[in-house]
DNA sequence: ATAGGACTTAAAGTTAACTTTAGGTCAAGA
DNA sequence: TCTTGACCTAAAGTTAACTTTAAGTCCTAT
């Protein structure tokens, strides 16, 4: 049988957040729909646990919790924010494609920096390899050229 | 002829940063050796720069500041600090590649969540593509079950 | 010579996202 | 029965990473 409900405790540990953080959440209307049992504990349901999924990915594209928080009211408001949600979908889109270009890039630099710092510990030293140590400007030298007025 | 030195306003445009986000780094220590001319102004040599390019990178990798200052401290140290250098690095690759994956997940979700407001507004509703809605949950779910104590 | 613009410092202020504290309720087990 | 642990609220505190403010210097162009 399928649990449907969970306690704060169980949900914190779900998504490795602390309880106080989910009661923050709540307190910022992120959770909607959050009810309480009988003694006043929150009950949160798989909609709730659907909200907190959506919180924590939306965190992970570095989202601000006020931002995330209007997603949260356009799906309260229906159809009328229909337009709004897709367009927010579609900046993300390409907010995150160029971090992932971004992130790959950085990932080709640090491959480059253990190569770089295994020799040199193997050397005891950084010498010889600082020789032909290709700087991260030389991976990356877009950014030199300061804009001319 | 290159450009050997630069001046505080032209880094920040140079990184996209403001001048006291600069000024705030170099009083933090995070810019080794940066010296300044007869009137006291800044000048940003290209051993500066290099230090920027890569607090930049590492703050793309959420690593927080006091981190990337422990790293230039170790820089300045020299061979003795290579085997720490060495772990960050290796280090900072798992991370990465975790947090790449994730990101393509949701880039996926992202994905879906485009096609999904794509017809809702076409159709003016959310309705007809609700039913057969993927939740977040379903598309990710291995966070459903509470660790069991 | 004076106004504007780019630079300087030191110190205070801001913001987001929690986290902690203080004091309280409730249910279960020894 | 009484203590332990999980929950509750409201409010204050924390931290990182800037940003702003206030007051001043220096150079250039009108």
């Amino acid at each position: 049988m399928e649990k449907n409900s969970y306690t704060i405790g169980e949900v914190a540990k779900m998504f490795n957040l602390s309880v106080s953080t989910l009661r923050y959440y709540d307190q910022e209307g992120l959770i909607p729909n959050l009810n309480k049992d009988a003694s006043g504990h929150r009950k949160f349901n798989s909609e709730n646990i659907d909200a907190i999924e959506i919180i924590e990915c939306l965190k992970e594209v570095n989202m601000p919790l006020k931002d995330i928080k209007l997603f949260i009211k356009w799906n309260l408001e229906g159809d009328i924010t229909l337009s709004n949600r897709l367009s927010l979908f579609i900046n993300l889109d390409k907010t995150l494609k160029k971090r992932l270009e971004r992130l790959e890039e950085i990932s080709r630099i640090v491959d480059y920096k253990k190569e770089y710092y295994s020799q040199a510990v193997r050397d005891g030293t950084e010498k010889f390899v600082s020789k032909n140590k290709v700087s991260l400007l030389e991976i990356k030298n877009d950014r030199r050229i300061p804009k001319e007025k």
